[in-house]
DNA sequence: GTTTTTGTCCCGCGTTTGCGGGACTTCGAC
DNA sequence: GTCGAAGTCCCGCAAACGCGGGACAAAAAC
């Protein structure tokens, strides 16, 4: 037996989404709400939902911040987002914040209901141009190519310690070398990144991540 | 007309696969390489594939390694990976390689089989418990949490063109303001940032991404 | 209606930096 | 067997920096 809780300022939407959930499977019990709050505010002794299906454009609590806190309370439930908006920025915060799908509310009903039953069994419903975005994404996040400057080991290490916010003399210290070699090290640095402060050197080894 | 190229060097696994995609659907046609070598050999003349299927144990250049050369080759091209062993590190090396699914080959062939179609119809074929893992790697990955200092806009202002490099006379120049007063701007940063040096606060900035 | 925060500006001191030089070894490459 | 790159060390100077002070107005918070 499946719970199913819908949470949606739209009362119309609700039901007809919850009628045909209902109608649809054999063993799934609807409940809705019409915000984060009614929804989190259920007592302790009520049966906890299998499944969220959770509208982001809510008045109050917004069903993304609300997210966090549902995993909080009941962290066996999924949680799938609807929205009639598809901007990166939303499909990112959401699944950044846990959400185990994502649907756009301009799909037919059955389909939101299919969807629905595909998180019930475990999946991660989520439309294909959804999961392109999700996966480009995530290409776009984590290219770590590294240009290659032609650092040598030393001016690396020295490189670190710049980044970490030590002084020459700092970086003397710890390398155990005269604070006149790092000086020298930190020009090569420099003439190799292109850069002439630290400051530039900085900036340039972090977003490149050379470090 | 779909054509799909299927990349492994097990023959009897592509034969076997190979036949069933091509039972399966009206108006796909298979090849089959059993190295990415093989599949990147093909003159210009051959017509394009649609979809790879490409295993990434293979002997000589790993499929991992292969899909960005394919992805130059054929920009169209789907490419879904296939692999035995489901391991998190393989899978994100792929997606950041630009692969559009990823599918175990413990699946029956006809799942498979059915996954490729998924991938030609423009979906993104993943088992739920892969896609579960993208969406947890997601979440692990860009927890943007920025811990809140209190800086004023201004000082963020600031604080950005430090990381850029710039000098407190160019900064000033920048921002329409006399030396002196970034540099008062700068020592509330450095304050409230708790460093006490420019290369402290430029790491900082950029580790927690304040700017 | 006073206090706090934010934004703006100024002085001066001592330290650190960037960069112009130069010099000596070691080690692998041509 | 020389040549160059990498690693080590040194001098000196002008510019930039961090920081100690302090000042004043406007806006927001109390």
């Amino acid at each position: 037996m499946s719970t199913v809780w819908i949470i949606d300022d739209h009362a119309a939407f609700r039901k007809t989404l919850a009628r045909i959930l209902e109608g649809a499977a054999l063993s799934v019990e609807t409940r809705q709400f019409a915000s984060c709050e009614d929804a989190l505010n259920v007592s302790e002794e009520e049966t906890a939902p299998t499944l969220l299906l959770l509208d982001i454009q809510l008045r109050g609590m917004s069903g993304l911040e609300g997210i966090p806190l549902f995993k909080m309370r009941w962290p066996g439930a999924s949680i799938v987002v609807l929205t009639v908006f598809e901007d990166d920025d939303k499909l990112f915060n959401a699944i950044c914040a846990g959400a185990n799908g994502y649907l756009l509310k301009t799909q037919a009903a059955n389909e939101i209901s299919a969807a629905a039953q595909t998180a019930l069994s475990g999946g991660v419903p989520m439309t294909p141009r959804i999961a392109h975005r999700v996966l480009e994404m995530f290409a776009r996040l984590a290219p770590k190519k590294k240009t290659d400057y032609g650092l040598s080991p030393r001016e690396i290490e020295v490189l670190e310690c710049v980044v970490e916010g030590l002084l020459k003399k700092q970086i003397a210290e710890r390398l155990q070398l005269s604070a006149h070699t790092v000086d020298a090290y930190l020009r090569r640095v420099y003439e190799k990144l292109h850069v002439n402060s630290r400051s530039s050197a900085i900036s340039k080894a972090l977003k490149e991540n050379l470090i």
